[in-house]
DNA sequence: CGGCAAACCTGCGAGC
DNA sequence: TGCTCGCAGGTTTGCC
């Protein structure tokens, strides 16, 4: 799915659109995502006016005149599509649709459905579940080396598997955890508890970077993510590792034709690439 | 606690 | 052309 950059792209795409302004008409389209919509789901959006539309790790937020937020979460394949009308024929997968009080809407879609929205009231949204264990924001100022090595302390996983958790900075996935630690010069399968205070400083820095480079590249493209404006991301474009099994390593002196260039491991069921050579 | 696989779903590309 | 298989950006659950 979207991951933090992808999911701040689609933010900002609606922002301009939303923020301030009434929801005139929503419709929900069918029962459930991954999980059912609370009940009454369109008929407690519909009027309220949006004060604020704000990003928490891969969740957006819609904060309402009511004192309620709308969680929105993408799963793997949801996205939003703007246009000036109300969508004339909905497609199979288009699950709910918004509309300003301007006429201007968006459309949820998402094949997989493996997206989830809720409704939680704003002051108590820390305490929602889905929020309670998160970490930190990594682009926000309670994330830093420190901070990230004392949540990597003990922890006897691979790197990969304790970037991808969310209780330790909320907002990475599959494709940038793969790039942060190329980045950072730190090989996928190293436990967490051993990396040094200089390595996790290194690795916050590269987590930052890379999500930094990733929003200002409008998120990554790959099946069928795109901007809430259809437009596409490009920072596939700029992967150092992710989804380049057999490319050259780059910026790396290696000799591919030894190395095999950039490799492709499994972990927990996922796919990890990396450069044996930058990555020891 | 931790690692791992499977589950939730659909679509797409590769390979035969 | 048409089929099957494997794989995909996330998260949760349940089992060793």
């Amino acid at each position: 799915m979207p991951e933090l950059p992808e999911v701040e792209t689609v933010r900002r795409g609606l922002a301009p659109i939303f923020e301030t302004r009434r929801l005139a008409r929503v419709e929900q389209r069918r029962a459930d995502l991954r999980r059912p919509f609370p009940a009454d789901f369109a008929a407690r959006l519909t009027g309220r006016r949006i004060n604020a539309l704000r990003r928490r790790a891969k969740y957006m937020l819609w904060d309402l005149d009511d004192g309620w937020s709308l969680i929105v979460h993408l799963g793997m394949s949801g996205r939003m599509m703007l246009a000036d009308h109300w969508p004339q024929h909905p497609g199979p997968h288009d699950h709910v649709i918004f509309a300003a009080d301007d006429g201007r809407t968006a459309t949820f879609s998402d094949p997989r459905r493996f997206g989830l929205m809720d409704l939680v009231e704003t002051a108590r949204l820390d305490s929602h579940p889905l929020f309670a264990g998160l970490g930190p924001e990594p682009l926000g100022n309670e994330f830093s080396g420190p901070a990230l090595f004392a949540r990597m302390k003990g922890r006897k996983s691979p790197l990969k598997a304790v970037l991808l958790d969310q209780k330790t900075v909320a907002g990475l996935g599959n494709i940038y955890v793969s790039e942060a630690l190329f980045l950072a010069g730190l090989n996928p399968t190293r436990l967490a508890a051993e990396v040094t205070a200089q390595d996790a400083e290194r690795l916050a820095k590269a987590v930052r970077d890379v999500l930094e480079r990733a929003i200002a590249a409008g998120g990554s493209t790959l099946r069928d993510y795109v901007q809430a404006d259809g437009e596409l991301g490009y920072f596939q474009h700029d992967f150092a590792v992710y989804d380049r099994e057999g490319a050259p390593c780059p910026g790396c002196d290696c000799d591919t034709a030894a190395t095999g260039g950039v490799r492709r491991i499994v972990q927990s069921g996922r796919s990890t690439f990396y450069c044996p050579n930058r990555q020891p």
